[in-house]
DNA sequence: GATCCTCGAGTTCG
DNA sequence: CTCGAGGATC
């Protein structure tokens, strides 16, 4: 039998160690153990304390779950009210806001600003008594708030007993104020397991995070992976501070998390420059700001301010332009694709998002639509996915009417009125009619697009206007134009004519794999185009290739040659290559396709993102692959380098670093090809 | 059979 | 950028 002071021993120091663990993953974000060893300690307290019921206390890490569901929230009255903030859009109105500050401080008082972002979660009153979590509120309406006290126990960052460092105790009375927020990256792993479960993601993490701290049953609450971010002192009782940059680092002090990278500023044009800072950096930040706020930092002046009646004088949140917004779907629309598919997208009531009027966006498939539970009529959130494609993310459903209705695939092709095929385990729906005007559209197109042939000058809409005027019934009509029947079409004149047919001809030279693109057989796109240029030296090898001799190929599988073989054998496909070779279209590959070059980059893999300083994308690519190198779209545990430049896209920086990437700049490059 | 990696295809706005 | 799905790999 073991005595019980030595188990007693065990308990207490099983729970420093938690606490210690706790405190470096949650709040310095730096762990000494994993996540298994962690959990391991966590599982022998509980045994213990589950065995020896009498040493449970109130303060042990256990005790964050499980706790039994509220009937409801009681009502807390805050001893201070939790004031909300006046806003400001723009540097006009915060220059304003200063004038005033100056103007009631009075002549010659100097005044420091601080600098924090404005965290987009749940505002949160914690009150500690000699240094125990004895009361946590929501904000409510400012005066009267939520008791939810047993949900943010559940919440690892949010200390339960405030630890005692160095020889510095904690306050007698403490009320800290804070935000609950959930990390993005938590956010997105904790959807994609919902989605797994086939239950309703989450809109935002914002929404996540109230939703959870709002949760009558606190067991639900300890599974949603919720944190916190402290930023001020409401009231305390043994710790005298003088400014706002005391008081965050009391906090800190004192076992609490705080946003990084508050700054001190002694002058307005600091303050704007780094709120243009914080702005360019808001999408790489582990959490949802939707502004920065801006105080004046000596608590004596806060008090001089004091406030109006709903926000306090001596602070102001600077808002960022929104990327996402709340929109009414009005209808959704279908548009058919160049392969036939029927592509579902958002007709929006028009709303502008960081800056841009969005009407449209894309639904992707039907599956999607159901999966997200997006009806007609439901108001909607819409984001900017990498800030440039509109997306919509989620209903609001607690806004339906009742009037919505559930979206269900039409049967027949609305460009056409063929009837609509589904093909077995797949999601999309295609119409499958071979002369589907829609069709031919998207088939010129593609054919003449940069990424095929590069028909300079040719886009969309002469691909819309030629194919509506019959002056194109298929791709190999472009080489069978007249001047004449150009200069047929409205807003066509001498000039403009010349250039298309120079355009024309000059795409007759292009690289074989170009015209194997353009021809637009299923699942061959550019890169498996370049594949079969360095097995086929001509049109005829490739058109002579049987299935078996197409699946040796390393990089086609059964499904791809299958393809080929199947569009080769349509008597229709070869018509069309042999009035493409009358109309001396080359079928032969050059020199360059027949190998992959050697040089300083081969074996290395790249990934671009980002505006670089003097070349575009598309000719770094180039240039990498001139040097023997590869580039994907990508980044992943097989990529050598990602190559980065101004503005780049959030979510390949994030994985390059998770992954340990390295990230280069051009110069980089350069000195990677030099160098070597 | 599961998992990771890639490619193709469609996409918005100015 | 996003999703679906084919292909490679263990």
């Amino acid at each position: 039998m073991i005595p019980d002071d030595v188990i007693r021993e065990r308990v207490e120091r099983l729970r420093q160690v938690v606490r210690y663990h706790s405190y470096r993953y949650h709040v310095l974000d730096d762990p000494e153990i994993s996540d298994a060893e962690y959990d391991a300690l966590m599982v022998e307290l509980k045994e213990l304390e589950a065995a020896h019921p009498e040493l449970v206390t109130p303060d042990s890490p256990t005790q964050r779950v499980g706790a039994e569901p509220l009937p409801e929230f009681e009502k807390v009255q805050h001893r201070r009210p939790l004031l909300s903030l006046d806003n400001a859009f723009d540097g006009e109105e915060v220059r304003a806001w200063e004038k005033r500050v100056l103007r009631l401080l009075g002549n010659g008082a100097g005044v420091n600003y601080t600098v924090e972002p404005k965290i987009d979660g749940l505002a949160v009153s914690l009150r500690y008594e000699n240094g125990l979590l004895v009361q946590g509120a929501t904000r409510g309406n400012g005066f009267v708030g939520e008791d939810v006290t047993q949900n943010l126990r559940t919440i690892i960052a949010i200390p339960l007993r405030i630890p005692v460092v160095g020889d510095e105790s904690p306050p007698r009375y403490l009320e800290a104020r804070g935000e609950v927020y959930m990390p993005r990256d938590r956010f997105d792993q904790m959807n994609q397991r919902r989605e797994a479960e086939e239950k309703r993601p989450f809109a935002n993490p914002r929404n996540a995070a109230a939703g959870s701290v709002r949760q009558l049953d606190p067991s639900i609450t300890a599974t949603r992976p919720l944190s916190v971010f402290m930023y001020a002192v409401g009231e305390v009782e043994g710790a005298s501070l003088a400014t706002q940059c005391d008081a965050l680092s009391f906090l800190r002090r004192m076992g609490f998390p705080t946003a990084a990278n508050i700054a001190r500023c002694d002058t307005l044009d600091e303050v704007l420059d780094l709120y243009g800072q914080w702005m360019a950096q808001r999408d790489d930040l582990n959490y949802d700001a939707d502004g920065v706020v801006i105080k004046v930092d000596s608590l004596e002046q806060q008090d001089l301010l004091g406030e109006v009646s709903h926000a306090p004088r001596w602070a102001i949140a600077f808002k960022f332009p929104a990327h996402e917004g709340i929109t009414r779907l009005v209808r959704i629309g279908v548009n058919v694709g160049r392969t036939g598919s029927l592509n579902p997208y958002a007709e929006l009531e028009p709303m502008v998002v960081g800056g841009v009027t969005i009407r449209h966006a894309t639904l992707h498939n039907e599956a999607d639509i159901h999966r997200k539970d997006i009806r007609e009529g439901d108001t909607v959130i819409v984001k900017r996915a990498g800030d440039v494609i509109p997306q919509v993310v989620a209903p609001l459903t607690e806004l339906r009417s009742g009037q919505e209705e559930v979206f269900e695939m039409m049967k027949t092709c609305p460009a056409c009125g063929e009837q609509v095929v589904k093909p077995e385990d797949e999601v999309m729906y295609y119409c499958i009619n071979a002369s589907c005007p829609a069709q031919l559209v998207g088939r010129v197109g593609h054919f003449a697009s940069r990424g095929a042939m590069d028909i300079e000058g040719f886009g969309e809409r002469l691909a819309q206007a030629f194919v509506e005027n019959g002056l194109l019934v298929d791709v190999v009509d472009f080489y069978y134009l007249r001047r004449d029947d150009l200069l047929s079409l409205e807003g066509f004149a001498d000039q403009s004519a010349d250039n298309l047919l120079a355009a024309i001809e000059a795409s007759k030279n292009r690289p074989l794999w170009r015209l194997i693109t353009g021809l637009g057989i299923r699942g061959v796109g550019g890169v498996v185009a370049q594949l079969l240029t360095r097995h086929f030296a001509s049109m005829d090898e490739l058109m002579g290739a049987s299935q078996e001799g197409l699946e040796e190929i390393e990089g086609l599988g059964p499904h791809t040659a299958q393809s080929v073989v199947d569009f080769f054998s349509q008597g229709r496909n070869r018509r069309l290559i042999e009035k493409l070779r009358r109309a001396d279209v080359r079928m032969t590959r050059l020199a360059e396709e027949e190998a992959r070059e050697e040089g300083p980059l081969t074996g290395q893999t790249f990934v671009i993102t980002g505006t670089l300083p003097t070349m575009s994308q598309e000719v770094a690519a180039e240039y990498i692959e001139a040097q023997g190198g590869r580039v994907t779209s990508s980044v992943s545990r097989n990529t050598s380098y990602l190559l980065s430049g101004e503005r780049p896209g959030g979510a390949k920086v994030e994985r390059a670093k998770e992954l340990g990437v390295p990230i280069i700049g051009e110069d980089d490059l350069r000195r990677l090809v030099d160098g070597a």
